[in-house]
DNA sequence: GGTTATGTTATTTC
DNA sequence: AGAAATAACATAAC
């Protein structure tokens, strides 16, 4: 379920809960201390990359919804409910999700700058990060959490495609106004995406992931599991560049 | 029933 | 010791 833009969705569906009481909260969450969090006020919803964190009188949440984590706001789903809040005016469920505590301040814990959708953002440093490991490859590299934190599987598909990267590229041989358009893109495409869910346009908006034929040269998108972490990527052939070191005699 | 998939972390292996 | 491979977790769809 979640890439960046999917959180800062939901942050923005839970927000109006801000400033209301914890009723009742219960579930299965081993990290969270249920009876502790009742009476108190939800003061902050704050996100970094795929996590999110609700922040109350004195601990704070941290939610991150994996692979298959799913999320109800006043409503329930038939699955095993993980972390459950009622609110004074509500109820956030959610399920299938990896909870935690955190008693630090997050300035403490979390480097904002990151963060591809936090105003903080610094694509400088996301450059000089990826040019750090000049041998891998760039599928992989946009993965990488500690540096472009919210590119999800998605996101790097499609931003490799609008800029014509193809995944086997290596970081090290990619032409920095290249490199610098592809971080700018995933930048970019994590916006749109949160429009899209803003205005619930649901439909596939992919260009090239999870599509069968690339609609530049209208020949079939090829898919294959690529990299260290063998994840799916949706390139097409004509259009993507590889980048690659010169041969060496 | 097997495979796959918007993800990360813990454990095992080399 | 440390990198790299594998398992683990949870879920629905094809």
């Amino acid at each position: 379920m979640p890439e960046g833009p999917q959180m800062v969705f939901l942050k923005e569906q839970a927000e109006p809960f801000i400033g209301q009481v914890v009723v009742q909260a219960e579930g299965r969450a081993g990290d969270i201390p249920f009876d502790e969090l009742k009476g108190q006020t939800l003061t902050s919803i704050s996100t970094f990359g795929k996590e999110i964190f609700f922040g109350f009188t004195d601990l704070t949440i941290r939610i991150h919804l994996r692979f298959f984590g799913k999320y109800a706001i006043n409503g329930t789903a038939n699955r095993e409910l993980e972390l459950g809040l009622e609110l004074d005016e509500g109820t956030i469920n959610f399920y299938a999700c990896e909870c935690r505590l955190l008693r630090e301040p997050l300035e403490e814990l979390y480097d904002w700058s990151t963060d591809i959708m936090n105003p903080a953002f610094d694509p400088d440093q996301a450059l000089r990060k990826l040019y750090n490991k000049p041998d891998r490859l760039i599928c992989d590299a946009l993965l990488d959490q500690s540096i472009l934190a919210g590119v999800g599987n998605g996101i790097k598909n499609e931003a490799l495609f609008r800029q014509r990267v193809h995944p086997e590229s290596r970081v090290g041989e990619i032409p920095e106004p290249v490199l610098r358009s592809l971080v700018e893109e995933c930048v970019q495409l994590s916006f749109d995406y949160l429009d899209w869910k803003r205005e619930g346009t649901t439909a596939d908006q992919w260009q090239a992931y999870m599509r069968k034929q690339c609609p530049r040269d209208h020949i079939p998108i090829r898919k294959e599991k690529v990299g260290k972490d063998g994840r799916p990527c949706y390139f097409c052939d004509k259009c993507q560049r590889l980048y690659l070191p010169d041969a060496i005699w």
